[in-house]
DNA sequence: GTGAGTGCAAAGGTTTTGCACCGGT
DNA sequence: ACCGGTGCAAAACCTTTGCACTCAC
């Protein structure tokens, strides 16, 4: 078992743990800035700078390996705004749902609380489906940027 | 005015007009795939391959050029379906919203038709924000992939 | 001590761009 | 005849991979 470890969630240190994977210092930074920022959505690039103030000789490669272990293991999501990369996110246990809001002008992506697609999946599974996740983006101007 | 051509529908010759763009042997061989494809999700490469058979000097530049060109008018549709490219489908003015039904297993995409999110919609406009389009993509497994 | 994990650089895949030429209007 | 559009090749990006070295266990 790991020791001396604070700024990481316990829970995500056993699954690590559980899984067979080291707690290496890379991996350690990388988790610390998905943690600092947490409900925002990160490219490889942007963990990757910040990374590097907690572990200077960190390499775009590793942040790549790391990223992809963290998400198959669903600690982190995966997702794309359609900008032509990837980006990263903290998994939240209590939000399973992805619901974004994205302003066409500014940019800005926001979170959907609500969960409004039950009727829907039930309408699947009765069809033989067996639904496991969905990404709902919804594009609208936000109030600031509503065009005349 | 465009003369000589059937296979394309006139609303879509019209609106390449409207906005300047010539009806050159590249587009006109696109928008014929595309219509050939409609409900398909096409990259950029399998249009190429599919346009080489009415045009068969046309380039992959091309091919990108026409494809954004359409896609800001609205003639078509551009999305990913987080494989690390884009896809391509005829919009349909009957359809404006976007539902797909992804297979996680065989990698199957299909359309649902419902739209069951205008309470959602609604739920946003109450909040200031102007709704503009929306993409749901739910993972699940289709009925004869459902692991046992 | 051992092998998973790392860092670097090179390769791979998709998309974009520069530029001279072509072809729709 | 004009100039938007094209084709080719090169470049730009993002992401992955190969390999020798390192370090968490």
């Amino acid at each position: 078992m790991f020791k001396g470890v604070f700024k990481i969630d316990k829970k995500i240190i056993e699954s690590l743990d559980k899984a067979g994977y080291r707690l290496t210092q890379p991996r350690k930074a990388i988790l610390e800035v998905m943690k600092e920022n947490k409900g925002q959505h990160l490219t490889a690039e942007e963990v990757l700078l910040a990374a590097r103030d907690k572990a200077p000789n960190i390499g775009i490669a590793t942040v790549y390996r790391c990223l992809e272990s963290l998400t198959s293991m669903d600690i982190l999501y995966k997702t794309t705004f359609d900008e032509g990369k990837y980006r990263y996110e903290l998994s939240d246990e209590e939000i399973h749902r992805h619901h974004h809001v994205i302003c066409p002008a500014c940019g800005k992506i926001s979170e959907v609380e609500e969960d409004l697609l039950c009727s829907l999946e039930q309408h699947l599974e009765d069809q033989g489906y067996e639904v496991v996740d969905h990404h709902l983006k919804v594009y609208a101007y936000c109030p600031e940027c509503i065009p005349k």
